[in-house]
RNA sequence: GUGGAUGUAGCUCAGUCGGUUAGAGCACCGGAUUGUGGUUCCGGGGGUCGAGGGUUCAAAUCCCUUCAUCCACCCCA
């Protein structure tokens, strides 16, 4: 059988790839403009790093659905199925602590999870991680946010939803359990089927319901932001009132819940409405406590992370132009075997300051037309005979046609100018974050 | 784990009352054009019709099984 990626993985392509670089690019522009640093952590850690970090309550979907193996040392490892706890691991490894706070760091690269795959869901993905450790301040909390929105923006992206609420801290969340149980106990025969089991296991979810009749139930009830204690509710009106004054857009979702109980306080998520049924790009939350699960001192933080699938699928529904794939400036083509030597020794100089790709093997000037022209160049050098003889070369613009003997020696001042009067649009410079308001 | 749709050339696809050697466009190679490309024209290579089994004189086509892909459910760090 022919060999193929694997379920749920997949090949960037190299005309996929100067979207993902100028997304890396434009991301790390905008987050090191806001003093945050990038930190490259590895893609396994120690089973614990992640048991530890979802805690207890350490979902057995969860569990199920990390990739965890024995290596020769009879170490049980995990592919990070997240960035956040491998952040911290070395966050807390590293003395981090012991910086001045906050400390900000970002990371991008795969992670993976055992799940089955749709549209905008792989079982190798990438993501893009930012997490502010070290701080209590709301400010902080919508600092992240902002910072989600902006580096989003800057990668081109116009129609994202940013939900903020809050999950407020242990005490309001079993309260508001206890809330929702006893509040659809009554009803609970009209619920959908998914939803009564999430009522047993897990009342908070039932929020999630995509169900119509469980939304027209759930309309009567308190949110979660509406029994918040006075400190989680002071915090929340206080990143509000930051988001609001710095411009950021966003929506207040009073029912905003998330899967993992090590969140505190602030969670938010970031949709967009062209990428199927997964409309989520990314979101985050507050994880106050964390720290001193995985063993270091009792700091908090707040992160966030987007996919990058998912964003550059919005891009495309978007229409965003995007670079393609690089093309040469110049193709060189060696019009006979001697010529063969010379044009990559030519090459090899020029490529101190342009892209310049050449034949390899002997052609006549209608072959190595067409290979300059697939190569996508947009000027052809032939070199043969004829300009030996006279150390010259003939070049020819491809998109006009005009063609010229030059002396060699002027090749280089020649393709300098062709660069400079139609730059390479992948070279072009990016707009910025406030470009793109 | 569940459901639906789809699997035919490198890519996008046509081809079902079962009936010659299975087609198109794009891509690729060659020629028209042995020192001038991209347009055009002519020609060519390339197929276990996802796989296995069955029915039939005959299967891409009908039946069974299986695998894969996509979308959705579930779940979602």
């Amino acid at each position: 059988m022919r060999l193929s990626a694997v379920k749920g993985t997949y090949d960037v392509l190299p005309d996929d790839q100067p979207r993902w670089r100028a997304l890396l690019r434009s991301t790390a522009e905008v987050l090191g403009r806001a003093g945050v640093d990038e930190i490259t952590t590895p893609v396994f850690e120690h089973l614990e790093v992640f048991e530890k970090s979802v805690g207890e309550s350490a979902d057995l979907v969860v569990q199920k659905e990390m990739y965890t193996f024995e290596d020769r040392g009879g170490r049980w490892l995990t592919l990070r199925p997240e960035f956040t706890a491998g952040v911290l691991r070395a966050y807390i490894e590293h003395g981090m602590y012991t910086w001045p706070a906050p400390v900000k760091l970002w990371s991008a690269g795969p992670a993976f999870r055992a799940e089955n795959v749709q549209r905008g869901r792989f079982r190798q993905f990438h993501q893009v991680n930012c997490e502010l450790i070290g701080g209590r301040s709301a400010l902080l909390d919508a600092e992240a946010i902002a910072l989600l929105v902006d580096t989003l923006r800057a990668a081109g992206l116009a129609g994202v939803h940013v939900k903020v609420g809050s999950v407020g801290d242990v005490d309001d969340r079993e309260r508001y359990n206890a809330y929702l149980r006893q509040a659809l106990a009554p009803v609970a025969d009209e619920l959908s089927e998914v939803s009564r089991e999430r009522l047993r296991l897990n009342p908070l979810r039932v929020l999630d319901s995509k169900d119509a009749r469980d939304q027209a139930l759930l309309a009567r009830l308190q949110r979660p932001l509406d029994l918040l204690g006075p400190e989680a509710r002071a915090h929340f009106d206080d990143v509000v009132a930051a988001l609001r004054r710095w411009d950021v857009p966003f929506e207040i979702d009073p029912a905003i819940v998330r899967g993992l109980d090590y969140y505190r306080f602030t969670a938010f998520e970031v949709h967009h409405a062209g990428i199927g049924a997964q409309s989520a790009l990314g979101g985050g939350g507050r994880y106050d406590g964390l720290v001193a699960n995985l063993g270091g001192p009792d700091v908090p933080g707040i992160g966030w992370a987007f996919g990058i699938e998912r964003v550059l699928d919005a891009l495309h529904g978007e229409a965003v132009a995007l670079p393609g794939r690089q093309r040469p400036l110049a193709y060189l083509v060696p019009l006979d075997q001697e010529a063969v030597g010379e044009v990559a020794a030519l090459a090899r100089a020029l490529r101190a300051e342009h892209r310049v790709e050449h034949g390899y093997v002997a052609r006549n000037p209608g072959k190595g037309l067409r290979d300059a022209d697939r190569a996508g160049a947009k000027v052809a050098v032939l070199r043969g005979a004829r300009e030996r003889a006279d150390e010259h070369v003939v070049v020819k613009d491809l998109r006009s046609g005009a063609q010229q003997r030059l002396a060699l020696r002027a090749l280089a001042e020649h393709l300098r100018s062709v660069e400079r009067s139609e730059p390479n649009p992948d070279e072009a410079p990016r707009h910025g974050p406030e470009s793109a308001r």
